[in-house]
DNA sequence: ATGCATCCAAGTTA
DNA sequence: GTAACTTGGATGCA
């Protein structure tokens, strides 16, 4: 790992400001422009395209391909309608020590967090003022990985505090649902809120998104590459 | 021909 | 007791 992850430094607003953050045109102000909220019934979601720019994302991909493990045997498959499948993904928990994470039923307990996670996390917790313990790491292979339709909703989590998803590699399609509009003939229309998550981004989903939207990465045929994102979370400790 | 959206399949768990 | 959770396959459409 080289240094530049934990080098960059640039003022950034403080979660107390960024429910005033909205977007975009005002070039003068670089702090607000960094920024772009996104907005609808109950979703509030703060996007940062440029998180880290070209060098720092490619290099954080890069020591991240060393360093992250991914589960392997049981903890790889999930059961679903009574059969068995491989996850659509690769997947990791890393965390402080002694924490664990709820996952289809099972408990892993968080590894203890390596370089360049906890250098992003601590440019996280400096840009946002928000702190994190917990960090779910997804790998998508290809456009034939993915994640289904879900919340982030585990009652571990503190809901105030926005789970930071940081993207890397190849850009996907993030898309987020209303509960009450998941299938074509619900009572009420809302249209699905679809964004792209670019390399270098970061994402936060601010309360109460994860109460009433849910969202998903689609398959994508055409995309060859691989997508590393990084969901860091507070985790209430027992 | 292919990608994509939609709907559906049950058994375990909170 | 009951509702939520998971993914892949079938279908229809562009």
């Amino acid at each position: 790992m080289n240094s530049s992850i934990a080098d960059f430094v640039e003022c950034r607003p403080h979660k107390r400001n960024l429910e005033e953050i909205s977007d975009t045109s005002d070039s003068s102000k670089k702090l607000k422009s960094s920024w772009r909220s996104i907005k609808n019934e109950n979703l509030d979601l703060s996007y940062m395209s440029s998180f880290l720019n070209r060098t720092e994302a490619r290099d954080a991909f890069i020591c991240l391909e060393n360093e992250v493990e991914y589960f392997t045997g049981d903890l790889a498959k999930v059961r679903v309608f009574g059969k068995w499948h491989d996850l659509p993904r690769q997947q990791a928990a890393y965390g402080d020590r002694g924490l664990t994470y709820k996952f289809s039923g099972c408990t892993v307990p968080a590894i203890s967090w390596v370089p360049t996670l906890l250098k992003l996390k601590t440019r996280i917790e400096d840009i946002t003022g928000y702190q994190y313990n917990f960090c779910l790491v997804n790998r998508y292979r290809s456009g034939n990985d993915s994640m289904g339709e879900h919340r982030d909703d585990e009652a571990e989590l503190d809901p105030k505090t926005p789970i930071a998803s940081v993207s890397l590699g190849e850009p996907r399609d993030f898309i987020f649902r209303h509960q009450d509009s998941r299938s074509k003939n619900s009572v009420r229309k809302i249209a699905p809120v679809k964004m792209v998550l670019e390399n270098g981004s970061l994402l936060l989903m601010n309360w109460p998104t994860n109460v009433y939207w849910f969202h998903s990465l689609p398959v994508r045929k055409k995309i060859l590459g691989v997508r590393i994102n990084l969901t860091f979370r507070r985790i209430i400790p027992k």
